[in-house]
DNA sequence: TTGCTCCTCACGTCACGTGAGGTGGC
DNA sequence: TTGCTCCTCACGTCACGTGAGGTGGC
């Protein structure tokens, strides 16, 4: 009584193609065949397949088993190096978990940082891309305080009209929002230490960040919001001198608009974003 | 300002094969070029290459992050599944961790069942090719009692015997060793009582499961082992009548041996081990 | 003839990695 | 000319799975 390739791989719990599998690699030798050149395995190849199975359920390589060979004298290297991989892939698969529990219990966008889950919900979608940005420039000091003020400030109806500003808002509107709006970033500016010093907080180098950041604010922005967050954070800085030259500049823009029909508006240098505001 | 291929993978924190593995499955969109034919990413790139790689992060199949689109209206569907998955590869995970920290700690070998790890190295080759084996045939119920019987059973001089009998061994000696396990077998069945009943505990068929195991047992053992397995099996279970027998066959293949000088032993039909006996 | 089991290639899967071979600006 | 970066194929990895196409005994 010999077995048969699909007899042998189930005894061995696996499959024909498994066997055959390991049959390419030469970790299993060919057993006799029957004269109709169907292969007739024995006891010799159960065992060897069982040993393989085996070694190959607990995770080892087959490449590894192949050089064990048959040999089994001290498996302690290998297993304790798998051991050390298992237990790696362990906390990493772990750590997504309490990722993902996290995520559904807020029902939160997956593609935000962890910890963003719990207010994730009332953020916009330019609010999110800017903070998955920000987390591939900025530390998780910085990190950990955009959280916290997305958890403390609540949206104004300011915020709303920022966001829904057209790049062709008239003067006077972006003068109102960014009045508007001035406060609540210069609250923010000393409630959240790490905002006020980003380029200590950019692994990747300071300029490197700004730069970055400035891309992001420009692409996701128009114009229009773009000069209200510059005149926010002029406001709450009190840099009037600055504020004066945008308005004189703004000035000259005018009247040459007057002339040509032509409008231009001056990108902010430093600028910061509304209510995410590094 | 656009970035490289390069620059956008490092600040995504991936690599270049990956960005452009994206592109190859559109996932990605390709980015204008510059004139000599260097891609030029912006903004909306990385965006979407922060998405992809953090949802790939997470354990999401590329294929599916596809679907998914960058409508990320309901990944809750998606994500629940994934978790599930996660879970049943944590705990498969640690419990092989579980199984190779036996293994470790006993210095056993490691393709032996789970379980075995404390005595295993008191086991012959043989001895643990059969309890893979029988691993396969019988349920968890036998195994626990043959584990129970190894850690019982201390080696005696008479089993280091039957390891070492060679195929022609004598009559007289067959004889005497099969007296000397008989009564550690007769022990054996009382103690671990699915032993005593293995057709009730063979999953895929008591027929097959027998079968097997004496395929096992002819292989691993040689004629005069096989013999004093089924003198200790007639011994410890008091059947005289077939012991008889047997001693009349063996009568009269000597007196044919004499004759034209040939051996035959006669395979037992329900043979036992030694040691490790169903 | 049909159904079933066995066989041997060859190619596919998954998420990229590894070269090979060529270009363009300093 | 050398070195560096970018580009596009094509093939490799890992442990098999999926057919395709053919055989042999009932």
């Amino acid at each position: 009584m010999a077995w048969s390739t699909r007899e042998l791989a189930e005894l061995a719990g696996t499959t024909i193609k498994a066997v055959r599998h390991y049959h390419k690699l030469n970790l299993l030798d060919e057993p006799e065949r029957m004269s109709n050149g169907y292969k007739q395995y024995e006891v010799s190849h159960l065992i060897r397949l069982l040993q393989i199975t085996r070694l190959s359920d607990l995770g080892l390589p087959l490449a590894q088993i192949a050089t064990m060979g048959h040999a089994d004298k001290d498996p302690d290297a290998a297993l304790l190096v798998l051991d050390a991989e298992l237990e790696a892939t362990v906390n990493r698969l772990q750590r997504i978990r309490g990722e993902l529990a996290l995520i559904l219990k807020h029902r939160a966008p997956a593609e935000l940082p962890p910890g963003f889950g719990e207010h994730a919900r009332e953020l916009t979608e330019t609010d999110r891309s800017l903070i998955m940005i920000y987390s591939r420039v900025f530390d998780d000091s910085v990190m950990q305080d955009i959280q916290q003020m997305v958890a403390d400030e609540p949206r104004t109806p300011a915020d709303d009209e920022f966001d829904a500003l057209p790049a062709d808002a008239d003067r006077a509107t972006r003068q109102r929002l960014s009045a508007a709006l001035a406060p609540a970033m210069a609250r923010a500016q000393g409630a959240y230490p790490s905002l006020q010093d980003t380029s200590a907080h950019s692994p990747k180098g300071s300029a490197y960040a700004q730069g970055t950041v400035v891309e992001a604010l420009r692409s996701l922005y128009n114009k229009a919001q773009l000069e209200v967050l510059y005149r926010g954070h002029l406001l709450s800085t009190g840099a009037e001198e600055a504020l004066a030259a945008l308005e004189s500049t703004l000035d000259e823009d005018e009247a040459k608009a007057d002339a040509k029909n032509k409008t231009v508006a001056g990108a902010p240098t430093n600028s910061s974003s509304d209510r995410i505001t590094p």
